[in-house]
DNA sequence: ATCATAAACTGACAAAAATCATATTTTTGA
DNA sequence: TCAAAAATATGATTTTTGTCAGTTTATGAT
C-alpha cells in the first residue's frame, strides 16, 4: 500500500456517508493529524481473518468485498462496501481479531485511522457511539436476511438477488451493464455455491433472456423477470 | 401474557448478564416503576416479524427462538436465547419493525421494559450504548459465521454443530440428556433444512452411535466425533 | 379409556447442487 | 507476438437435499 497525507478530515465529504459524521471538529482535526491515506490496488488484500486491526479503514473511493473462508475451504463474501464505507469497525471496536478479510475489488483511496483515535471518539462523544450502534443493528438486520437466504433459497433465486443488488447498489455504465465487474468466482463466492453451477445458472438467466453476457459484463434485461425468480415463481 | 409486578432491578441479578449491569441504581429505580413482570406461557409469541416494538423483553427465566420467515415459506430460527438475554432491542433502538418473531420454548418470566426507558439511558449513559454496542458487535459477529456455514455446510454437518451447541449452550440433566427438547421441527429450523432430513441425519447419528434418542430426548455419546463431523472429517 | 389430532418417521422419487474431468477462451507477460 | 497461465465454459456423474404420500407413534381433551 502506497501512503499519501493529503486531504483533512474536516472538509472530507466521505464523513457524511458514515458514523464520522457525528464527530465534532476538533475530533475530526485529531484524526485528520492521525490518520494516513493510502492508495490499494485492485486485488490487494486490505487485512485478513485473524490479523488484530490496529484502526479502521475509512474507504474514500473503491469497492472491495469483505470475505470469511468456510471450514470447507470455500470463501464466503459476507458484503461488498462502498465508498463511503468503514472497514475493520467491529473487529476495532470489541479489541478481537478481524471476523472478515477485506480485499480491493478496483484500486482504493482509503484513509486508516488509528484504534486509539476511534476509542477516544467512543468514549467522548456519544453521539458518536450512537451512530456505530445505529450502523451495526442495520448489518446485524442484513445479516440475518442473509442467513435465512442461504438456508431457504435455491441458487437461482440467489443468483437473481445478488444481480439486482449488484445494480442497485453500484448502477451499470453508459450501455447499461453492471458497473461493477466481477469473476464468475467472486460471483459465486457472494451466492454462496460453487463457479460452475454460477456459470450455468448466468447461461440459463441469458437463455431466457433476463440478462445479456459480454464476458464479465453483464446487462439486467429484464428486472421484473429477475424479482419474480427471487420470490421463487 | 399474565402480568405481575413484584421483583426490582435494582437488586434483580439477571442485570449481570447484559447490558443492564451498566446501568446506575437512579436508572434501574426509573425502569423497576414501569416495568412489567409477564409470565409467557410455552409455545406462546412474544413478538412477531413486522411488529413494532414498544418496549424490550429482559428475560429472567425461560429459552425462546428467535426466527425469521424466509420467502418460501419456511421458518429459519436465527438463534436461541437463554435468560439473561433482552430481546428486542435492535428493533427498539433503531425504531424499526422487529426483524424476527420471538416465542417461548419453555414457560417464561420475562420483565417488558418501555421502549422511552430504553431511549433515556441511551440518552445519557454512555457506558449503557457502549454495551448495546458491544453486544451488537458480538451477535454480528455470529451472524457472520452463521451466513458462512449455511452457504458451504452440509446438513450433516451443520446438524452436529447444533447438537454441541445446544449442549453447550443449555447443557444436560441428571442422566446426560440435553436439557433443551426440541420439537424435529424446530431442529430443522435450527439447521435449516427439512423436517425429513433432519429425522434421518439424526438417525444417521444414531446408527453411528455418536448419540442416543428417546424420543424427544437426544444424548451426545460422541462428542469428538460430532466436532469431527462439524469439520467434514 | 377413547378418539382426534399432531408429531415423528419411512420409502420412493425428483430436483438441486457439488464434483471431476476436460475443453475452450481470454488474459498476461516475456 | 506468442506461449503459458488463468478464467470461463461444458459434459457426465455423484451426492445432497427436497418433496410427496403414507404409516406409526405420541399427546391431549373429553
Amino acid at each position: 500500500m502506497k501512503i499519501e497525507k493529503r486531504i483533512k478530515c474536516e472538509g472530507c465529504i466521505i464523513k457524511q456517508m458514515n458514523s464520522f459524521k457525528a464527530l465534532s471538529k476538533e475530533e475530526l482535526k485529531s484524526i485528520s493529524d492521525k490518520k494516513e491515506t493510502r492508495i490499494i490496488k485492485k486485488g490487494e488484500v486490505i487485512f485478513k481473518e485473524g490479523e488484530r486491526l490496529k484502526g479502521v479503514f475509512c474507504v474514500r473511493d473503491g469497492i472491495s468485498k469483505l470475505s470469511k473462508m468456510s471450514g470447507n475451504g470455500r470463501d464466503q463474501i459476507i458484503k461488498l462496501a462502498n465508498k463511503g464505507e468503514v472497514l475493520g469497525q467491529r473487529s476495532v471496536i470489541t479489541s478481537e481479531r478481524a471476523n472478515l478479510s477485506a480485499t480491493a475489488l478496483e484500486d482504493m483511496s482509503v484513509c486508516f485511522v488509528p484504534k486509539a483515535e476511534i476509542e477516544k471518539c467512543v468514549a467522548e462523544n456519544s453521539s458518536f457511539t450512537k451512530a456505530l450502534l445505529n450502523n451495526m443493528a442495520n448489518e446485524l438486520k442484513l445479516a440475518d436476511v442473509a442467513i435465512v437466504n442461504m438456508a431457504h433459497k435455491t441458487v437461482r433465486q440467489r443468483l437473481a438477488e445478488v444481480l439486482l443488488y449488484l445494480d442497485e447498489s453500484f448502477g451499470t455504465d453508459q450501455d447499461g451493464y453492471l458497473y461493477l465487474q466481477l469473476s464468475r468466482t467472486d460471483i459465486a463466492n457472494l451466492v454462496g455455491t460453487a463457479t460452475e453451477l454460477l456459470i450455468r445458472t448466468l447461461a440459463v438467466f441469458k437463455k431466457e433472456n433476463s440478462i445479456v453476457i459480454d464476458g464479465k459484463r453483464i446487462k439486467l434485461i429484464d428486472k421484473k423477470v429477475l424479482y419474480n425468480i427471487v420470490e421463487g415463481l
